[in-house]
DNA sequence: GCGTACCCAG
DNA sequence: CTGGGTACGC
């Protein structure tokens, strides 16, 4: 019986967060696999050989400036698919959606990586896209997977499920990642077999993972959202052992606005 | 009989360049007047409460983005002039060239701290604009002084005098700060009565003041050029006692592109 | 290469 | 506020 941590971190640009990530890597809480979002490089500019120096393998899709995810894992992955493949990928969003999406499989354990689209506003024609691109999400699942198997899904996911997610949720009824079609597009996803780790473990109000740059002290003042989301099948839930908010990453010097959360699982 | 150093210091951004020339005016080589160009900062936005706590009082002219010049001294200075006020300035170049061009008085020590036009290239109108600028600059010594008087003339000039003053002079016939043409303009502003203060006391090749970033590793192969200069009238040249060039800045963490030079005087 | 400035995004 | 892009100057 050993242990093995995976969790998720939105960089905010994986290169201005280097330093961060070779000092989490280095240090006793470094996850055995890491999901990465808004790597914010194209696949020539990813410090891979960096990872390699820290002893972690890297699977990696970008672009220019947005988007962009990674997996970085201790261990090889077997099996490794970008994007959501449903065939309905409109043609000018093939490469970010592909920035989006990482599907891992480590030995009988499916890893799904998403950078959820954040959607700009509820008006916006960005908000309808975000809301199917959850649906597509649990369509991926329905194809890949039956909810028996160990499967995890991980990344920002631009929703907080509850008022317990959020700060202050009186002002965030019509926030695109607060309003009651994002969540239910959310729950939609959660339905088809999924428990929410994080909250299993830490079930408490005030556990955020991301705190905005433009709020004033927002970390210090614990302003924040839990946007950030690990999440698996029953059989993963209760294989876990603990789920932590690592909230020294935004503590340290030119932090991201997210941080990472790790959850450790007895294999 | 006391001692006073006078230097210049080409910033490439004075609010970029807080760091180090906080560290160089707390320093023993802090010099008792300074002269900064390429400020790049609008009045609004000049450093004069940091200098103020240095101990330095501020004169200053600047723009958005290029040019600007400063004199920080721990004496305030008699007399205080902008720009070259020849009546010869074109409309949309007044603004320029009183963010090039500034005459202080100290007692009965005149300085004139001149950022020279670049020149772009040698078949440009700016070069030429380049070439009547040196003109204009003797007619304003002639205009307000002697060569008798106690005067310095102090800047990033634009102008390597001799093959002495940079590093290889064979491929730089056709560089603006190089040019037969350049050498004669500045040449005939020394002619007034000018003794190049810098070269009484450092007469040999190898003495820099500018070494271009997009040379790789131009300054520790010490790939540079002499353009930024301390020149005297003979009683200056007189009472100089020394001449260095503050290689340490250029050394330091986020360098400008130029370092300081210094003269002391023996007053 | 390293400074500006301005744009976009979250 | 802090990323990334562009353009421009030296």
């Amino acid at each position: 019986m050993s242990q093995i941590s995976i969790g998720t971190f939105n960089v905010n640009s994986v290169n201005a967060r280097m330093p961060i990530l070779e000092r989490f890597l280095t240090s006793e809480e470094a996850p055995e696999i890491l999901c990465l979002q808004e790597t914010k490089c194209r696949d020539e500019m990813f410090p891979e050989d960096l990872f390699k120096e820290l002893g972690y393998h890297s699977l990696f899709k970008g672009m220019k400036s947005y988007n962009g995810v990674a997996v970085i894992s201790k261990i090889e992955p077997d099996e490794v698919e970008f994007g959501l493949n449903d065939g309905a990928v409109e043609p000018d969003k093939e490469e970010s959606e592909n920035a989006r999406v990482v599907f891992a499989k480590f030995g009988d354990l499916n890893i799904l990586n998403t950078y959820i689209p954040q959607g700009k506003e509820i008006d916006h024609p960005d908000y309808q896209y975000k809301l199917r691109f959850f649906q597509r999400v649990r369509q991926l699942f329905e194809r890949k997977l039956t909810p028996k198997e160990k499967l995890l899904w991980l990344g920002d996911l631009n929703v907080a499920p509850t008022d317990f997610d959020v700060t202050n949720p009186k002002n965030k009824k019509n926030h695109v990642c607060f309003h009651a079609d994002v969540k239910n597009a959310f729950a939609e996803v959660m339905s088809w077999g999924f428990v929410d780790i994080f909250r299993k473990h830490l079930p408490n109000d005030g556990e955020y993972s991301y705190w905005d740059y433009r709020v004033k002290d927002a970390f210090t003042r614990n302003i924040g959202w839990r946007i950030d989301h690990i999440i698996g099948t029953e059989i993963m839930a209760e294989s876990s052992k603990k789920v932590w908010v690592e909230r020294s990453l935004r503590a340290m010097e030119r932090p991201s606005d997210h941080t990472a959360v790790i959850a450790s699982f007895k294999v």
